[in-house]
DNA sequence: ATTGGCACTCAGATCCATTGAGTGCTAATA
DNA sequence: TATTAGCACTCAATGGATCTGAGTGCCAAT
């Protein structure tokens, strides 16, 4: 395997790169970290991590950057997470005790984290998964129309307005709702499909025709449930390391508003022993990403892991820095979601 | 005034400048354009223009571009609305209809409008101003826990989950939704503090706990609800055009992601002849906005504006094509808003 | 294994000449 | 008076040519 000192070199290598930018050199290296040998020596451990793909040099004559490889040994074997600071803690504590609505919680989870990582941040919403029916609603808005909310235990809310042309009456509502709450509640969304379409079926007399114009919106709302969504905060961050990205930002920032492209990426990250996974540059599949890098980590509900939050930035990022704020903001939304529970 | 010529020529350089994004010579105008005269002549008409302030020359010896007076000229006096197309119509209709419910409507919106234009879209939330309570709605999530709903007859829903910590009585939930209706259903949200802050006072017995835990959370939501929002998309756009931003464009999608300053701005303009209203660069009063226009247009309800929808993009932008979605979308936003009501 | 020394490489800065699109002005013309 | 042809002039952009210096790889000595 290779020795430690070049290992020493490729951790000094990786720093100066992310705070300067600059390609950096056998001299510089010698100058900043004191070693105990000399330049030449350095040299000579560059070229071994060189062979191993860990470093590159843009042009014959130059310094080194680190590869993905070069990055992800940093990030692996290299590296402690920083943990945050205490202004940075209580920070975090003061947004996110604030509010127990979800829609509230996660478009603040967000913001705060773009603001503590200086990178886009994005946060996913609660997915179908092990979703189940919390509460059924359905709301009288004006003598045609109808509100229909859907509640699941993620605390994720989605409603519909319905138009029923003939009218309606108040007491129909209340048995259909009654009726769907008694059999819904507590079953996971993927059983409601089945279950909802039955009650159409079974329901007799003046409630029919209700049902069988609410059952049909009822499942879609629980499509749109399953639909993945993910919010984003922070994309001028991206736009201000402008320079990081060979080219243009703007492919860079495509890719990031397609969510579909998004979802797909983080969906299939799998959390390393900090809990924090990330892919970077290349490692992800999505070719407009290739000089990106992705730490995302999942939160909790109930114990179990129900979406992700995380940020995307230029791979020369301070992957200790990021690493530690995304596992942090994940563990307090994680909190923020249990403790009202 | 300036005589005819001179304001044809005006407007051959905007439509140039726009197309080629190279500054245009005289030479060039009268290979484009049969004006009939020759290029001399038509420097001299450019001497004019440029003696009032409508183009500039970049450097001595440069074709010129359009200044922000230039292009409000063009605007205001040399230009027409370009009807959609057919297909666009189209694409408008199908998207639109689709959909009853407000956050999704215009979600929607949004992203049609950024694709229609190639611009930066926004959308501005249904504002307070005249809006007033529809319902008022509180429902069961669980033993210890409400969730409180405000729908306004803009089809904005607010909601908040509360927690009780010792718990409640169905009936008691249902006697304060009734009281809240009562009193509140058709009330304009200014006057809701007031009243709610009576029934709380007035309350009595079993009922008093609750209405004290509730009310304040219900001004809560009017606020929340008094809250602007805007709904972005398409900064992706704003970055392919990225070198027409001196310097960087960062800083404008900075200010752009800023949504009070955005609100600010948009709740100034006010809508000239065609329901349109468009600030053209320095117009704006942002600094980092001093390159962009933005166009925007009412939506309304019930036949009141309630809020606004437009583009952003650099101030070379093909107005009249934006102007033209612009228009088209808010009036099919205000159909598809007043069609359901 | 480490080091000093040295020849070598090459991106980037600097300088300079050239080019060409475009201008403003003037004097002639319709 | 309005238009035009002609001409000298300006200056950004382009394309060498040259220089510089940080950095390398390798070798012989320690």
């Amino acid at each position: 395997m290779i020795p430690d000192r070049p290992l020493e070199v490729l951790k000094a290598i990786v720093r100066d790169y992310i705070a300067s930018k600059e390609p950096v050199g056998s001299k510089s290296l010698v100058e900043r970290h004191s070693f105990g040998v000399s330049a030449a020596t350095i040299r000579n451990d560059m070229a071994i991590l060189e062979e191993e793909e860990l470093i590159v040099a843009p042009h014959t004559s130059s310094g080194r950057v680190p590869t993905d490889k070069g990055y992800r040994m940093f990030v692996d074997q290299l590296s402690e997470v920083k943990p945050l600071s205490a202004a940075e803690k209580v920070a975090i504590e003061g947004f996110l005790s604030k509010s127990s609505d979800l829609d509230e919680t996660l478009g603040q989870t967000v913001r705060l984290l773009s603001q503590l990582t200086n990178q886009v941040a994005l946060v996913q919403y609660p997915s179908l998964g092990r979703a189940s029916v919390r509460h059924i609603e359905i709301i009288s808005i004006d003598e045609k129309r109808l509100l229909l909310m859907l509640i699941t235990d993620s605390g994720r809310i989605q409603q519909h307005v319905l138009e029923i042309p003939g009218g309606y009456e108040a007491g129909d509502v209340e048995k259909l709702r009654n009726i769907l709450n008694e059999s819904l509640t507590g079953k996971g969304l993927a059983e409601v499909s089945g279950i909802a379409k039955t009650i159409a079926q079974k329901s007799t007399g003046k409630i029919k025709p209700l049902a069988e114009r609410v059952t049909p919106e009822l499942l879609a709302l629980v499509d749109a449930n399953s639909q993945e969504k993910i919010l984003l905060a922070g994309t001028s961050n991206l736009a201000r390391r402008e320079d990081d990205f060979p080219g243009s930002i703007s492919p860079v920032l495509e890719a990031i508003e397609e969510q579909v492209v998004l979802l797909k990426l983080i969906s299939e990250m799998q959390a390393d022993q900090h809990g924090v996974s990330l892919l970077i540059g290349r490692e992800n599949s999505v070719d407009a990403l290739s000089s990106t890098s992705v730490v995302v980590s999942g939160y909790e509900n109930q114990g179990s892991e129900i979406a992700k939050v995380g940020v995307i930035g230029p791979t020369r990022m301070d992957y200790s820095s990021n690493i530690g704020a995304v596992r942090a903001v994940a563990r307090y939304l994680t909190k923020s979601l249990g403790g009202p529970q």
